[in-house]
DNA sequence: GATGTTTATATCGTATACGATATTCGGAGC
DNA sequence: GCTCCGAATATCGTATACGATATAAACATC
């Protein structure tokens, strides 16, 4: 007997588990860079947060210490992640390799359509003003390009490496001058899509991300002599 | 007032937590293939197995979640995860990019005694008769030549990659004729590592994973078309 | 006999409760 | 005043308990 109420109130209620909820939240928050890395997490304190106990929560922190965005201290709780400027080097040394690879089998497949989208995220991307804001178009960008390759696993990988390290590019990005070199590598590399260009896709990306790690380790090394942080 | 009781009751007690403790365990079990892939993972069950109740162990489940190793079915509890011959594809194209990157950084700078001990690995991979030893000679052999790259992140996303895979591939090598070929691979890359040689021991290392990888999914292809394993 | 519906059972997901460990604070000794 | 030690407190890690959901079984209906 399903009626119109059915549709409606079954309308995409996979009701997410509490300790899903918890998950992706506290996900996003530290990704986001709202929680200071080597922040302690206390267990009780997010519970009544988020008005559960503290089996979900703890469910939560153990699935992210898991995708490495926190760290159990033993018997002293969790606390966010602490990158070295070594660790965040490997990472964008990676995220370079697999985004090449993207782009490379992406170039030659790539729909107008997909390009026109590309594009407008650019053009969102330089309007706006908050690193929140430019972090979510650049990812929007890039992926958009990549999805043509149909590399499903590729692409979750390549967003497990932002996940990484998306805090300390969005703090870079807010405090340097970044801005106008990204904006130029990005047009580069959305022409070389344009042109199915899997040669220039591959290395004018791989440089854009390299280049964006390298500045980054250079920021940090300078700027950490004096934080302890980590 | 340390006494030499102190010494021995404390040597490396960490006191494993037990939600560490199962997650290792389950870790092992999935990864060596002892637990078949859709396989139901009860918790009550898994519990009274370890002596403990039920929150450690779906902690540890929940850390495997985001490993990639087990997947929760909502209100149905955690199996075993299952790959799709094009997911096994990708992670081995991606294995094959991040070894060919570690390869090429380390072969300068290997140590005779790190080449003398992946000598050794191989030895023992010759002697061995079953797949288990097989997976591990087969990581030490490789890890021990990537150590002298000196990069701990990319090593553990390598290793991150071999865990998801591995249960196919031991399938692979205990059914087929691939010892040969392997034995081969392994002896060139030596080689190259041997001279020193970072070309070579790059594109050995990534046609020797990629070499794999087409020989797993030329196999699953062929098997999978009775067998419902997704 | 096949299909749909109700009841029983098993398992999950989470709240509560509590011992264990770490941290903090106050006092004793020097 | 500083250091060391012990009690009080806070927080963690896990066992127990229980409502919620899904699966299986029994039954009714056609």
């Amino acid at each position: 007997m399903s009626s119109i109420l059915d549709q409606i109130t079954a309308q995409k209620m996979p009701r997410l588990s509490a300790s899903d909820h918890v998950a992706q939240t506290l996900k996003k928050a530290i990704v986001d860079g709202l929680l200071p890395a080597g922040e302690l997490l206390r267990q009780d304190e997010i519970a009544s947060h988020f008005h559960v106990s503290k089996i979900p929560v703890r469910e939560a922190l153990k699935h992210l210490e898991a995708k490495g965005l926190v760290t159990f201290l033993p018997n002293r709780g969790a606390v966010v992640a602490s990158l070295s400027v070594a660790e965040i080097g490997e990472y964008m040394d990676i995220r370079a390799m697999l985004e090449a690879r993207a782009a490379r089998l992406s170039a030659p497949l790539v729909s107008d359509e997909t390009l026109e989208q590309a594009r407008h995220h650019l053009d969102q991307f330089e309007l706006a003003t908050d690193a929140g804001r430019w972090g979510e178009l650049n990812w929007l960008f890039h992926s958009t390009l990549y999805a043509a390759a149909g590399r499903p696993i590729l692409l979750a990988e390549i967003r497990s490496l932002y996940n990484k390290v998306e805090r300390y590019v969005r703090a870079l990005l807010s405090i340097t001058t970044e801005l106008p070199k990204t904006l130029h590598e990005h047009a580069e590399i959305l022409d070389a899509f344009a042109r199915r260009d899997p040669d220039a896709a591959a290395e004018l990306t791989r440089a854009h991300v390299l280049d964006a790690g390298a500045s980054l380790v250079h920021y940090l090394n300078y700027h950490r002599s004096k934080g302890g942080n980590k």
